[in-house]
DNA sequence: AATGAATGAGAATTCATTCAT
DNA sequence: AATGAATGAATTCTCATTCAT
């Protein structure tokens, strides 16, 4: 029973390594195969097809992304701090999963059947505990009530995702957490409650 | 010796709405060619090959944007007015344009090959512009001196492209220019010189 | 003992439904196996591959066809009534049997591995008893004695056929024995006896 | 313009080649391409897909086949007599073109999806011809008026691809044309006018 | 006896690019 | 300059059969 399990792990596993390689189109399932030591038509039996595999994997990994996200959060006070954490946490993963930042950042994330495909939803975990901060800190009184939380969302997710898709284009020559520290206090400084936006109106 | 300017112009209008109904490795010369309505040889006389053509697509349109931008940004004084009326107007170009804004947006941005390319360099006409700005801006006071301009850049950036993907990717459905004035004020509210950093540090 | 007859005809019930509703190629053992409630290997058990199984289906029709032919045929006289009889349950059993039909006439009939196969001579049973009663009708004086007997046996179970087959495949939307008693009589007259031949000549 | 022709005409006498030693699933197009000298892509540009080079073929050979049909005819008077040439020409076209034989009646004539192409209805020119033929003799007194004429057709087509199917599936060993006389007494017998029906009722 | 996971060969089709006209 | 016929490489997916359990 478990086997059926370890083997489609270890098909996903091959397939994050050829995907992360080269576009969707240009992978293909015999190379996959053999990174996994099956035969082709084993893949079959564990996937509809090569985009049902494809879509398989951020199934996976965001399963794992927000356990341990989660983790992270663990003790940590203040809604400016846990968006700090946030920040950290998912440049942290994505440099330390780059073959799957590849496949996510350079190919999913702009797919309109992935969006269209039911494993989108799964993605919605993360953006939806984004959400949830960003409330609690407007009841805290921490972030302007007036803000859009869909636009601040959109700023966070924004500048998250081109700092890892500049990275990846770049080749990943550089460290994506150099900035880290800056990044955040741009973010933070834009959604946090001031007298400045009544100032300068 | 203009005819070959309009005919190469015809091609790149049909490359550019073929293109943005699918995929670069979807989209076919065949039925470039038959838009455009001339043989497929032709469109070699032209073009070196299939990404050749495809990666001359920005260079008219960046050439046309930055054209506009700078109309727009005429008799405009102040930092955070001109960033402003960059944001305003690129996402109103994006708008009117929403089929180059798929192929470049979800096709071009995240490609490696297209990184590579020369024609890449076409676009850094409008992220040195807003370079520009930044910098003028920190040399009158009004943005921060100790923040990364990179990172500043960044954020615009990354706001915009993931406004732009999302609209494109939810099938343009709302008005992408909806959340303009919301997005603006973050963004300016993020960048600009305040006390708020020294307090909170 | 009777447990494992009972779960080879379910098998080979099951195999007349999926063959009948496309090709032999396009059938699979693996929609058959569900049909019958069995795993795939099991089929294995009972039959030596797929062709064997498919080739096991007229052994058993033909038995059940012949059986019931001999009832009808019991009290019938003179030579014409009996080949009218058989015409008439020959209609009436494919009609009542479209599943099966369609197997036969559209794939088996014209499949040389089928007629070099042991299992087409089961169907020897049927072609073998309209001989004799055309031989006893010659005998009797009521057929023609010039006549080769195989011819009449083409024209008899051509007529039948292309009934069949020519029901078939429109669809099965009209009724089989519709034209019965003219088929016969056309049949009939052909063979007969009659002075024609010899003034026509 | 009549280059392109010739070329079809190349790759349709290399299909029939290849169909007719095995089945249409279980032949290869790239066989089709290396008998007719043209690469596998060069069939594409000529025929939409596997299915169309195969239904193309009947469409040609039916042409070639009535054309000599009208010809065969010219100058023969009377029903049977013109019904007697077309068995006759019927079994010798097939006997002269046996690899055409195996694909029309072992493949086609069984295939639903034949039926419901386009191509279907260019046999159509034959069997119309039939007709006419019956009705001719109806209205000049031969055939008997009460009899459904398109039993009559079911009984001569019947017998004749009976005679063609049996004569390929025992693997062209004897004469096709042997019983052509005997046949088509049978048939004309058949359906002339006698006194016998009344008699017999 | 029954299972069902694993196998792996095999084939249609597409399409960018070339080059003779 | 323009054409468009010819090319042929390259890949997904299916499914009968086996065999360890």
């Amino acid at each position: 029973m478990s086997k059926k399990i370890i083997k489609r792990q270890k098909i996903i596993e091959a397939a994050i390594e050829v995907f992360s390689k080269d576009t969707f189109q240009n992978s293909s399932i015999s190379e996959i195969a053999q990174r996994a030591n099956v035969a082709e038509g084993t893949i079959y039996q564990y996937f509809r097809n090569k985009e049902d595999l494809f879509f398989s994997i951020p199934v996976e990994k965001t399963r794992e992304f927000c356990k341990e996200l989660e983790l992270h959060l663990q003790g940590i006070t203040g809604t400016f701090n846990k968006i700090r954490k946030i920040i950290w946490y998912y440049l942290y993963f994505f440099k330390t999963n780059p073959e799957y930042a590849r496949t996510l950042m350079l190919e999913m994330r702009v797919s309109k059947s992935f969006v269209k495909s039911k494993t989108y939803n799964s993605l919605r975990n993360f953006t939806d505990k984004v959400f949830a901060i960003i409330k609690e800190g407007q009841e805290e009184g921490i972030i302007r009530k007036d803000v859009n939380i869909y636009i601040v969302r959109q700023l966070i997710l924004g500048i998250l995702e081109h700092m890892v898709t500049r990275w990846l284009l770049k080749g990943e020559k550089y460290d994506l957490m150099e900035y880290y520290k800056e990044a955040s206090d741009l973010v933070v400084h834009g959604i946090s409650y001031s007298d400045w936006l009544l100032k300068s109106k």
